[in-house]
DNA sequence: CACCGCATGTAACGTGTTACATGATTCA
DNA sequence: TGAATCATGTAACACGTTACATGCGGTG
């Protein structure tokens, strides 16, 4: 659902054609979720069999134009006012694994743990670096200083905050695990 | 893919029959991600296609066992031995929609900022008091001390985790607000 | 000319969700 | 008897990804 979301916040400033969709998607989010051009192709089509969207007039280049309906305009409305549900968040991968290397036999959960972290603390410092480049761009002017980089910034942020957490995470496993299976570690 | 693997790390215990799985599968998430039965199914249909699992002899009350293939057990090993890439995350509606909130006109970001911030505050003390729940049943005896119960406190935690990351971002984001905002919090 | 990037699609596939159909068992 | 739960599925659909086809325009 957040491709379809998005395609149609962006429609609200104009109409636009998909590649200037594409573009627009991934300056505003940093280019950390690539967007395919093809799922914008394929979205924009089931939102106009939807009726959410409808091809405007082409321009000189003969660019397919897409513009909101009003359903469109409505949906977008009820996305902006409805809040991200974390209550069910969508299935985690590596939590789900870590449970299952627990139970299940013959997995060494300690090496699992490790490697993870490594790969965690790495994606870490991926974003972080990728995101000292656009703040260092966006002072030097190469960047534009709109509010388009300032949401990349906190888009980089947030996967930064998450990972962050993650790391926290994996530590606080290896904790309780140490603690579980060491039987002296609690009454000495 | 999760499901998928956790099935397959599920059926690494011994043959199990769909309901079985389900079951399973809940106890050592604790309930955070409850599982379609009918995903189950087809799940191992698909599996049961490529080869990695293959039906197992009924049991009395009729039951349809499934057990690991040898090619099965290479793809379960396969997985442990990977880590899960944080490098490109699954796409985060919510850094997208406050992304797009920023820059698209006619949208109150600090009001959905605010509603964010409620529901993940809610969510998080849904995640906290279930995390309570089973450490006392845990203590109890209520509920079976075994390695299941850890790995669904486990889980719960990483929600936890990721929760509380949330809304320290939610907070650093209005923050950031503010000052971009507010033209003389720089330069007084 | 050949190649590359832009631009618009389409087809096939994988995964996940929901709803429905069907039958057996259990229990009030 | 009637309702709920267990159990095994199937069908239809939504979303996402990849790969491919096609044409246009500029550039070496």
């Amino acid at each position: 659902m957040s491709v379809k979301h998005a395609l149609l916040a962006l429609l609200c400033e104009g109409p636009r054609y998909g590649y200037e969709l594409k573009a627009a998607f991934e300056a505003r989010t940093g280019d950390a979720w690539p967007l395919n051009v093809g799922q914008v192709y394929t979205t924009l089509a089931r939102l106009e069999r939807d009726g959410h969207v409808e091809r405007d007039s082409e321009d000189v280049d003969g660019h397919v134009h897409y513009r909101l309906t009003d359903a469109g305009r409505r949906e977008t409305r009820a996305w902006w006012d409805s809040e991200v549900t974390r209550e069910a968040p969508p299935r985690d991968e590596l939590a789900i694994k870590l449970a299952l290397a627990l139970t299940v036999p013959g997995v060494d959960v300690r090496d699992v743990l490790q490697r993870q972290r490594t790969a965690t603390v790495r994606a870490l410092q991926t974003h972080t670096r990728r995101r000292a480049r656009l703040t260092s761009a966006q002072r030097d002017g190469t960047a534009p200083a709109g509010a388009g980089t300032t949401a990349a910034v906190l888009v980089l942020e947030s996967l930064i905050f998450a990972a962050e957490a993650e790391v926290r995470w994996l530590d606080h496993c290896e904790a309780r695990l140490l603690r579980t299976a060491d039987p002296n570690g609690a009454r000495p």
